[in-house]
DNA sequence: TATGAATGAGGGTTCATTCAT
DNA sequence: TATGAATGAACCCTCATTCAT
């Protein structure tokens, strides 16, 4: 066999082991998604994704190992957030307008990936270590950065940094949770969420004459 | 045996039954706060309530069912939200501060049963829609009520009123979710919660003159 | 129900766990010592048993605790070693015919129970330790003791004894090994088996006068 | 390519056929010796003898046909009896120690190929029958035919042939078994072991004027 | 012939639930 | 009504074996 068609074959067998370890995350997102992390089973997550039961555990440890891949999953879609850095630069409202743009349009991407580790997040510790450092401690940080420098350009009204962003972080985990929950008013108004969102927390409910 | 010995062996005999049950249902929320609905077992819940395994079901149907019993509590703490309606009367500012005052020390008094049924209601459809049903909606439909009689007296700027509502749930339901994450400066906050809430959602974060 | 009543109850109940328990043991000794340990399974033990798997886990750990437990009640049947003591004070050739007879007796009884650890012993080394400690090193030290004083009296030929004594023993280990292989003269003229090893060991096949 | 060529090419081919094969075997024996049959697995075989899974099964057509490689060496070892021929014609006590100084070598040469089919031959079936015509009924033979002519002779006393033989066997049999358990004293010991054993077997322990 | 990923049968174990006492 | 041992269905995971490359 010449060397090109020993590369070829090299990497489509690479390009193949990689589509099913996606097949496997997929299919395994899917039915933790619908039917909970426990009462999934490694059969059925099998069958969706058209391999083996034992064929799973060549791409991960054991089955909350799956989780973990989900989890890294949703952080490589996540890593796309150099576009708020432009946003950052300008007015203050714009860039909440942009953030929470973002934030929600993350939401609905990954919203079943979401669905598949959340429930575990909370019971797992493995899990919900790695999912506060990564997901809300990141994010907190840099939130925190910029609010504190606008605070001090006195575009931003003082107030406890810390506690605040923890709010707006909340006000996001728990529009995942209500998404799951399937409140019908948020689903059908999902498309007004960022503004909305702007208004109640940057412009406030209070009816100064502002903005 | 005299009538009154009857009964008042019969009235031992429930106040012992009910005793037994908040000691069952004590011990669920523990264990299942603890290591998850999944991962706990009725044997280690029995012994905790130091009842036998086979008791537990005198006093449910089946495992499933002590979540039902859990959130059923949990709405019992609830029920004294009467001395909000006076709130409701004063100014919409004070009114904000009192009701997030009640919401963030429900969240801490009931932190371990809603620990406890919290991922579970994520995944089980009968729980979930009870979870909705009581605690989303029925909130929901008296704080909608509360914010559109503000607007029309112009005490509230015009916002989408359901989405608002959600939005405010969504940051109390994210904020038992990030107590469960352990984030630190929200536990050792906790008390500066509600009056940061208040600046943040009804002051807003622009810097306007007012306040 | 009276006290007598419930005693009785209770030692019935207690009466039945120990015949569980015992059927339970005799079911793996029979199942491992055809089988081997590996290729035995619980469901064929719980079989034999006539209990229901799990059952089987209410008496034992795990699978290889049967083992233990076997191994246990092994030590059972050695326990009237006292018969011995008289022997010991008479000729050293009536001794050796005594203690012969008796480890080959003990042979028999336990066959099965030796088939079915003895494999294991070799190879789990948790069982190895135990069963070195309980079986060979307690009768070794006996041996030891009984050789090296009656050298001391001239009764016995002057060898090294702790290399004396293990010889002996592997010679029963290897006679239950023997069995074990099927070997036919053995077990055909097994009644004889005491009597040429007095005349192998304590005579030796040299042809002295002697005797 | 020339025939010289092609034949260093295949006797080349052949010589690295037999290595894999021999390191397939050494491999095996080193994993089972350590691990016990049933919890070594190929992949560990594999690896230690540095080739793929899927390599092994081109030198042996299931994993308890590495057994039968490791014995069918061990025979290999065995060959070699010629030289106790000469010992058969001197003295009988002679012969003794020439014996069971070759045994005890060979114990210790296999100690790990030993180790590794002992557990198995008590387990399996069809290996055990190849045990025991190969080892045990081979040399019991040649040894009773021995033992008989000495007998005629004068040279031995009189005992029962066939049994006699069994227990020299079981003895070390029996003393492959007490090394693989550990026992301190007679690995320290063993370079004494032959003397004894003749000292036990051949002279007796009965302390007559003899030797 | 070597490779090593895919396969899937098989089994130990757990634990919610039942029920005789 | 309380007990707690018995039950057995269910499931994760291992690993010998196969086979396309």
């Amino acid at each position: 066999m010449s060397d090109s068609a020993q590369n070829r074959s090299v990497s489509r067998r690479e390009r193949l082991k990689r589509e099913r370890e996606e097949r496997i995350l997929d299919a395994a997102a899917a039915v933790f998604a619908q039917k909970g992390f426990h009462k999934a089973t490694i059969h059925e997550i099998a069958q969706l994704a058209d391999v083996a039961d034992g064929t799973i555990y060549n791409y991960c440890a054991d089955k909350s190992d799956l989780l973990i891949g989900i989890m890294t999953r949703l952080a490589e879609v996540e890593q796309l957030t150099g576009e708020l850095a432009q946003a950052m630069q300008g007015e203050a409202r714009d860039f909440f307008v942009a953030a929470f743009r973002q934030r929600i349009g993350r939401i609905v991407q990954g919203q079943e990936m979401l669905q598949a580790i959340l429930p575990e997040v909370l019971v797992n510790h493995k899990l919900r270590r790695r999912f506060y450092q990564e997901y809300v401690l990141r994010l907190a940080t840099m939130f925190e950065q910029y609010l504190r420098a606008q605070i001090e350009r006195g575009r931003i009204r003082p107030v406890n940094v810390p506690l605040a962003v923890r709010m707006v972080q909340s006000m996001f985990v728990g529009l995942i949770f209500m998404r799951i929950l399937g409140d019908e008013p948020l689903r059908s108004g999902w498309a007004d969420v960022p503004e909305t969102l702007v208004t109640l927390v940057f412009d406030g409910l209070s009816p100064k004459e502002g903005r």
